[in-house]
DNA sequence: TGGCAATGTCAACAACGCTGACGTAATCTC
DNA sequence: GAGATTACGTCAGCGTTGTTGACATTGCCA
């Protein structure tokens, strides 16, 4: 077995062609795959600082949301406050991030890179995009259009909500 | 180069139009949102068995490449062998995984999926390629192509190689 | 003033990476 | 046949990052 070439899909009821199991399974392992690659430039640089993904992940959204609170954060990152909390003190103790009195509401924390913080962000960024514009390159426009929709597709629906305010909130 | 849709990146050096800061950022946002909900449903299930993803990964290959060798799965998994060793130790106790002692090299332990074994992989399995399967099917033939070609490129040309090497094994 | 929201923090725990060190059995090489 | 190497297992310890639960503070609001 392992084919599925021609007829129906093997596990019954798929009629589309495309969507045996054999390629299911090869989308599930590109995914794993590519992952890692997708992790694996930044995580060296991470590894020099001491600092790891949710380090990263803190940087990145605060970077494309500047001023953003904690509760929101939180919300976008999916993990507890207490989980969010040790990785944002530590940003902020080696002076990579600012947590400014909210004006409006005290209560909150407007969450902001440092020069430095912007340094570190820059040095991530780069280091993801430059493999990312690689493989887009490769593939073609058609294909990153193709990897997008799929992606958008993949994502949760609270996810994929989240995913499109940041484009927003983004200008 | 060499595209035709004209017109330079708003970020002075690139010059594809669909290659800009933004849509290399949305990129990696939709991968990070992305690989989230493509782990969420095996998550879930893997929580009741107290297991985690590396379980699942160390599943999923060795049904795979039945009687692949611990070996072999270090190199797929690119972890340790100690923390490999960890994951498969309990599944081998809780009866998931068998590790028999190679025919030719009696030092290898060529590892299988009991019946039980079997039965969470399907599990496992499904959850993750239903999710896999509507994504497909909503975003059509054409995108899925794009959203493996992308992630081919995507990956280090090692794993790159693995995910090739997985296909051709399969039969 | 009392209730709720936003935040921070202590404590404990688990999963899963890592390094380093050792031991055993089996195979390979000279 | 001796010695090197390979395959595997395991002990110990450590770090990041996730979790739950509890508690305190501050500030907004009705």
């Amino acid at each position: 077995m392992a084919d599925g070439k021609g007829g129906l899909g093997p596990r019954g009821g798929e009629t589309l062609l495309f969507l045996t199991d054999d390629q299911l399974r090869k989308g599930i392992e590109a995914m794993f795959f590519a992952y890692r690659g997708f992790t694996a430039d930044p995580d060296r640089i991470l590894d020099e600082y001491g600092y790891g993904r949710a380090h990263h992940r803190a940087i990145h959204f605060i970077n494309r949301s500047p001023g953003t609170t904690v509760t929101n954060l939180l919300s976008i990152l999916g993990v507890t406050k207490q989980s969010l909390n040790r990785v944002l003190r530590r940003l902020i103790e080696d002076g990579l991030v600012e947590a400014r009195v909210g004006a409006s509401d005290r209560r909150e924390r407007n969450l902001h890179l440092t020069e430095e913080g912007q340094a570190l962000e820059r040095a991530l960024s780069d280091a993801q995009t430059d493999r990312m514009r690689r493989a887009f390159r490769a593939a073609g426009p058609e294909a990153v259009a193709g990897f997008r929709a799929v992606l958008e597709e993949m994502m949760d629906p609270e996810q994929h909500r989240q995913y499109h305010r940041l484009s927003e909130a983004g200008r």
